[in-house]
DNA sequence: ATTCTTGCAAAGCCTTTGCAACTGC
DNA sequence: GCAGTTGCAAAGGCTTTGCAAGAAT
């Protein structure tokens, strides 16, 4: 589920380069990150290091592994990728012109589907402020089978009957 | 955040070693895996591998790291515990004679808070109901700064204006 | 006696890092 | 030219696994 994406002033490139350039020690706008932010930006999907560094490959955008997990990094502490600890390997989604959301996970066919809801929201807000808590993230995974595997689960479980 | 523990007929060891009877290929319960359990079970905290390995050694439980690993795995099957993917490594915390309930984890102190929110609980069923998800189940975690650590960094910053 | 469990050490998986060559500013 | 970036390979941290010895049924 894509959500209509936020307005924002800056592509992500050009806020990649703004955050870049801001750091105590100027860091360097290479074209290799320029093709990577692109890229990502390209598609909405969630995706890890694993995956983007066959995607980059495929699309014939040079990054060894190392430079992957670097620039998926900046990418984090820039506000553009959000990282989701979801299993042993970290996942990414869009941070930047992108609402907030919460995720649903099938744990069969491995589908994210995003979810927005108000009284989650609204929930954390109050617990926070009950607590005094000061949140600065969240992740909100639920687990299970989605629509799809849910009815190929009960057809077959149907045909074991005859 | 302790909430009172959830009425069980039968203790974590009795519920484990029937668990372990109910497998296709009978396991077994041995010496080691009670003493986990009870050990396990006398306190309510979340804890990782390593927390573990540590504390039996302090505690005089033989048990080598791997038997560790393999246990709580089996303990996860069992539903005696539950784990929470919340970083490199996986947190463990009590899964059974606990009531279901949601985390506030404090990045400074490190502490697992944990909140129940009745607002959650519909906010899961809603959104399940409405994209037909059949939900297994769900982490949620709000990291942040609690109060204790907000509140020092506040007075340290007047400390430094001074 | 059979089959599962243990401990050790080795391997696995994902991620990070040291270093020399390279490149943006 | 200086300081940050890249790629490679090696190391790191956490977890899993093969195997021989030990223990439960």
């Amino acid at each position: 589920m894509d959500f209509p994406a936020v307005q924002v002033s800056q592509s992500p490139e050009e806020k990649f380069r703004e955050y870049l350039a801001s750091q105590p020690r100027a860091q360097r706008y290479t074209n290799q990150q320029r093709d990577m932010v692109v890229y990502i930006f390209s598609r909405h999907n969630h995706f890890d290091a694993d995956q983007l560094v066959e995607s980059l490959k495929n699309e014939n955008i040079p990054a060894s592994r190392a430079t992957v997990y670097r620039t998926l990094k900046k990418l984090v502490r820039a506000g553009l990728l959000r990282e989701l600890d979801v299993g042993p390997r970290k996942f990414y989604e869009h941070d930047y012109g992108y609402p907030q959301h919460e995720h649903m996970y099938c744990q069969q066919c491995h589908t994210m589907i995003e979810f927005q809801d108000p009284a989650i929201e609204e929930a954390i807000r109050d617990v926070c402020g009950q607590h005094h808590f000061q949140a600065a993230s969240h992740t909100f995974i639920i687990r299970g089978l989605c629509a799809d595997c849910n009815r190929a689960k009960v057809t077959k479980r149907r045909l074991d009957l005859v």
